[in-house]
DNA sequence: CGAACGTTTGATCTGTCTCAAAGGTGGTGG
DNA sequence: CCACCACCTTTGAGACAGATCAAACGTTCG
């Protein structure tokens, strides 16, 4: 059933978005099959990897969101970026190397141990863009936090994952399901829940978007990218 | 002259913190010393690498600052961070790799190719750690533009410099050079020159720090991180 | 001496926060 | 099948951090 999938007859978002960075060979088709057999759930609100502890060993995400996310010692908290179903965790070069900031799950997820691929192999290649994109990610925040206010924030971020699982094939046209609350998205952008909810309401009575409990749809994607200068993230010239 | 340097008669900032991340070993001296020879200056203000351009060649910053910065079609501006002498530019391993940012010479600088290192290598550890550490600061910056107020703001990109900077020997005690105007700093910072100037006026009343054009001196780093809750950046159990 | 650049100051405005409470909604158990 | 609980979302009123606009003040340097 997993061979299944990796032909194609069922969408797989974590393969579907590898194989959309670049075109999987023979051998990383079986590295991934193999790491898919010791694929283990996380429940929501825990701990995928910790800030300061070693990484055990670097995994993909299969199903689910994740988060990265620092707490300051106040209580204050800002969620850093958002990982998707296809997106590597903790693929560092360097020996002992410790976790930058700590992943945790947004909803249940499972992830599985990240098939080792040597330099210059296509599955490499892959890692390297997904690496790339997640720093063009990290850039693509800061400008949101730093210049953007609340309207053009809450925008930018929901087309960038619009983007994002379209790539891994878990949007629907318009729609995503977004297991975000409008706290978890206030913590994100770096304002408060009572904003968001009043900035929301704004774009939906201007008919940009939908919002449901868990479910997000966007009017005019591509309108609303213009109106508000978004630019997807390009890592590579193809 | 520069074979000098490396046996530590005349410290150079970007060896200093290379050789600070990892011990390297006589091959990657030697490819250091190869790159030097080949070593070119950019003036300020001038573009070193072009968001969405193909990325010619990775660079070593070997003087001067530079600054990933991203320009909104309206006019805003928004550093994403800073690069001292030692950090990498445009290391990718991924072909046809795009330039994510543009980097833009913030004082004249000097760079030269980065050495090209094996995988498993001294020199290699040593740039992923730096990739790491470039990460974390990205990460700090999201903390900061997300969830301090703009004193914290000004005195956590402060520390992180003082540190950066201490760490290639750049820094002398508690005082170091900063090749940025306030305007520039509030780029940085998601505020307006205005208010960074009001900060920095408390700040100095208030005994935190010293500003002269080019030059800040911090009363008590140590105090300072400890008053904000500013930790540095870690990314290796050593 | 003038021009360019960076810093400083003042007055006013506003986007977002804060605090507090009410309304929905879905799930669970009795 | 209803009652209750936990969790989100929504609403209102008032406060404040930081923005905006405009001008003056210092330096440096050709």
């Amino acid at each position: 059933m997993i061979r299944g999938q990796l032909r194609g007859e069922v969408r797989e978002p974590a393969l579907t978005r590898l194989m959309a960075l670049t075109s999987l060979d023979a051998p990383a088709v079986a590295a991934l099959n193999d790491a898919l057999a010791h694929a283990h759930p996380i429940r929501v609100r825990r701990d995928v990897i910790t800030e300061g502890r070693e990484i055990a060993e670097p995994l993909l995400l299969l199903s689910g969101w994740a988060a990265r996310v620092r707490l300051l010692p106040d209580g204050r908290r800002q969620f850093l970026s958002f990982l998707l179903p296809g997106d590597l965790i903790g693929w560092c070069d360097h020996p002992y190397a410790l976790a930058v900031s700590t992943v945790v799950a947004m909803s249940d997820v499972t992830v599985c141990p990240l098939p080792p691929a040597e330099t210059g192999t296509p599955l490499h290649a892959a890692y390297a863009i997904s690496r790339a994109m997640d720093e063009g990610h990290l850039l693509a925040q800061i400008t949101r936090l730093g210049r953007l206010n609340a309207q053009e924030r809450i925008s930018d971020l929901l087309l960038e994952l619009h983007e994002r699982l379209t790539l891994n094939g878990t949007a629907n046209s318009n729609g995503f399901d977004l297991p975000l609350t409008q706290e978890t998205l206030a913590d994100a952008l770096g304002l408060t829940s009572v904003h968001v909810n009043r900035m929301l309401q704004q774009a939906r009575r201007e008919g940009d978007l939908q919002w449901r409990v868990g479910h997000v749809r966007l009017s005019d994607p591509a309108g609303l990218a213009r109106k508000i200068g978004h630019a997807p993230v390009r890592v590579s010239a193809r």
